[in-house]
RNA sequence: GGCGGGGUAGCUCAGGUGGUUAGAGCGUCGGAUUCAUAACCCGAAGGUCACGAGUUCAACUCUCGUCCCCGCUACCA
């Protein structure tokens, strides 16, 4: 849609799909929400001749990446480097069609990122907060704004956090609080040192408003323009674009030492390395994509990302200055596989790696599925049932049986050469006209991110040809007009070739097989529904078979694979077992004093989703705790419960709530939580120890 | 709790600015057919458009409220 309103005429496209993160491999909800429909999306364009250049790499950098490998006892770079070349190769085995394919661990990366960023710094772009900082020193570390509470200085509300008060709402800064106080250790943090950069969002809210709330108010996605909307409304905020880290892009600022580039500032700004490093293995200039007001930027990404790719980056593409801002962020929802959603440290997933393995030659099976059922609006859910209906019911049985037919019958009929058209029926002629509208309506679903409206036609064209060749049953006239039959299957095998066109932006494999056996070579899209594609007295190679049955043993196959992840999961509940802490002495575990208690009443907090307020007899007394357990209990199913209460703890406001204590919960997989109870009835007060 | 997205036939989804019998694909059932990988083609059944109220001559489509799912966010001593 965006194509029929702007007014602009683009010279050329740069397409981005998302940086995989170089921690795992690619599974189906990548391939779904990103890669697929990007795909679609670059070879549609090179197919219309357009200049294009489609962008991806991996995303190597941030703490995930360094835990993974201290995990494994290996350095990041290893982990990176294992998963990379893994999630590159399987790309390409997949026939997702990057010009170029980087990775944020590269030379190249590291010096345009830090170029990225030293001029924003040079151009006073970047808010220095050269201050002291609040630091932990129990826990050694730096605190996050959110890690610091105290007094909030306008309605002196004393549990105020360090970016926000949740009293009045006003915006904060550690430094306004009176009394400031560490969350992590409750100690009161000291003031350090150090030095970050941030980027004033805040100050591109005037034109993150006019440039999407305006500007692209009908040719975005809802669920995008709703999200960016939520985010410009709530008020944006300086964001830290340094940290405290060793693995990253380094400062490239005197006096940063153990400090990188945030691993969200320079992730995106890969997909501009990528195309520098693609500008040198090409000789081709890469600033124009980047640079000039008639190239179209696309980003394809998933949902949880369209705070970066709407906001974050456009405003630091802004504050640099030369580059352009994105014409469209098509973000799909998220895949769902049976039922469960898709995780990666929980295996639950289809590897795109093992998909290949198992299911060799059959790309454009899961290319076909995976587009069909791609979240575009909502997030949707892969049965291994669906893969198997949509292969054997549709790619096969209308697609794959509609060109099988006709190639069949053209070789009986004709010895494969192609018959020459004579005279024309109206339904013939009916029957053309409709073939040459496909590019035309399959471009316009494309145009506007629409892809499995667009898959569906070339499905509808495959349909016009099955129909065709029913409605006129050639193999009942041979032997008394030969003359028709050749007519026939003329306009029919127009009709594969238009296929075999057409099919290669969704299932390129196929389309060139569809092109072998019609022994003919790719033409453009425009021409590619021209009922001249094949000409008379042409010869045409053997059909070959382009889908196979998906048998019920193959499908039974993955669905016990997964039901096996299922149990090994929760067999895995005391295998992932958190390390042990460091010692303690007795006299720190004295400390405690850990009583039976017993809950009388019970009554959720308001406006909260997990807190329960409790009202518990600990022997001693009657007092309040409030417990973050509302999602695992009614208040009406609590009441009566003996427990375990830490008594000691020191009290703390939380949602103007006083809490007393703490009642112990022992916390098992799936983040259930259960009480600990005493094995028999005791009496309220009991010391354990 | 706040914000955003979504809740339409068994399944997956379409349904600009409200207007005759709510659409498609797949599945199911029936018919026809044999060129084709029991596929193709034709037809049928199947929906109180989450629920309740309101605006309107008229609401799936607008307003308000409620419920459920997903995401972001707050909260979990």
């Amino acid at each position: 849609m965006d194509q029929q309103k702007s007014p602009k005429s683009f010279k050329r496209y740069t397409v981005t799909s998302a940086l995989p993160y170089a921690n795992g491999p690619v599974h189906i909800g990548h391939l779904a929400g990103v890669y697929v429909p990007a795909d679609i999306y670059a070879r549609y364009l090179r197919a219309r001749g357009r200049d294009v250049i489609f962008i991806g790499g991996s995303d190597e950098h941030g703490v995930p990446i360094t835990i993974k490998a201290r995990k494994e006892g290996v350095t990041p770079q290893d982990v990176v480097d294992k998963y990379h070349y893994m999630i590159m190769e399987s790309f390409e085995k997949f026939g997702i069609s990057f010009d170029v394919y980087s990775r944020t661990s590269a030379d190249i990366h590291h010096s345009t990122a830090s170029d990225f960023f030293r001029k924003l710094y040079e151009n006073g772009k970047l808010a220095e907060k050269e201050s002291e900082q609040f630091f932990d020193e129990a826990n050694n570390q730096f605190l996050a704004d959110r890690y610091i509470t105290g007094t909030c200085p306008h309605c002196s509300y004393e549990k105020a956090y360090g970016d926000q008060c949740e009293n009045c709402g006003t915006s904060l800064s550690p430094n306004d609080l009176i009394n400031p106080k560490s969350v992590l250790s409750g100690n009161k943090p000291i003031m350090k040192k150090t030095k970050h950069w941030y980027l004033p969002l805040q100050d591109y809210e005037p034109m993150l408003r006019q440039w999407i709330l305006e500007g692209h108010k009908h040719d975005w996605k809802t669920n995008v323009y709703g999200q960016c909307k939520s985010w410009i409304d709530q008020g944006l905020q300086p964001r830290a674009v340094t940290r405290d880290l060793d693995w990253g892009v380094k400062v490239p600022v005197e006096g940063a030492d153990g400090k990188v580039l945030y691993v969200w500032f320079d992730a995106p700004i890969g997909y501009i390395s990528a195309t520098r490093e693609w500008s040198q293995e090409t000789g081709k200039d890469w600033e124009p994509y980047w640079k000039s007001d008639d190239s179209k930027l696309v980003h394809f990404i998933g949902k949880d990302n369209i705070v970066f790719h709407c906001i974050i980056f456009p405003s630091m593409l802004h504050a640099e200055g030369s580059y352009i801002l994105p014409e469209n962020v098509p973000a799909n929802e998220f895949l769902n596989l049976e039922g469960d959603k898709i995780s990666t440290s929980r295996n639950w997933a289809v590897w795109l790696h093992e998909y290949l393995e198992e299911f060799p030659d059959m790309q454009d099976v899961l290319r076909y599925a995976l587009c069909a059922a791609a979240p575009e609006a909502k997030d949707n859910d892969f049965t291994w049932k669906d893969f198997q209906a949509r292969n054997n019911n549709e790619l096969l049985a209308i697609y794959g049986n509609f060109v099988n037919r006709t190639l069949v019958l053209t070789h009986k009929y004709f010895d494969g050469k192609v018959p020459a058209r004579s005279e024309l029926s109206d339904y013939d002629k009916k029957t053309i006209d409709q073939m040459e509208k496909y590019p035309e309506i399959i471009a316009k679903s494309l145009e506007t991110y629409r892809f499995r409206e667009a898959l569906s036609e070339l499905m509808n064209l495959a349909r016009l040809g099955n129909k065709y060749l029913t409605d006129n049953e050639p193999w009942k006239l041979f032997k008394t007009d030969p003359e028709r039959v050749a007519t026939i299957l003329n306009i029919n095998l127009q009709i594969c070739g238009a296929l075999a066109v057409l099919s290669e932006p969704f299932l390129p494999f196929t389309s060139r097989k569809l092109l072998e056996m019609l022994s003919l070579e790719m033409v453009s899209w425009d021409n590619g529904a021209k009922p001249e594609i094949l000409k008379a007295g042409h010869i045409i190679n053997q059909p070959a078979l382009l889908f196979s049955k998906i048998e019920d043993e193959q499908i039974q196959f993955q669905i016990e694979k997964l039901q096996q992840t299922r149990e090994v999961n929760q067999n895995e509940e005391s295998i992932d077992v958190n390390p042990l802490k460091e010692d303690i002495s007795y006299e720190d575990f004295a400390r405690m004093d850990l009583r039976i208690a017993t809950i009388t009443t019970a009554e959720k907090v308001a406006k909260t989703k997990k807190l329960l307020k409790l009202t518990l007899d600990s022997g001693v007394d009657t007092r309040t705790v409030v417990s973050g357990i509302a999602e695992c209990f009614t208040p009406e199913e609590v009441i009566g419960k003996q427990v375990v209460l830490l008594a000691n703890l020191r009290p703390k406001v939380i949602k103007g709530i006083e809490s007393y204590g703490m009642i112990l919960m022992a916390e098992g997989q799936d983040k259930k939580l259960t009480f600990l109870h005493p094995g028999a009835v005791i009496k309220n007060g009991s010391i354990i120890s």
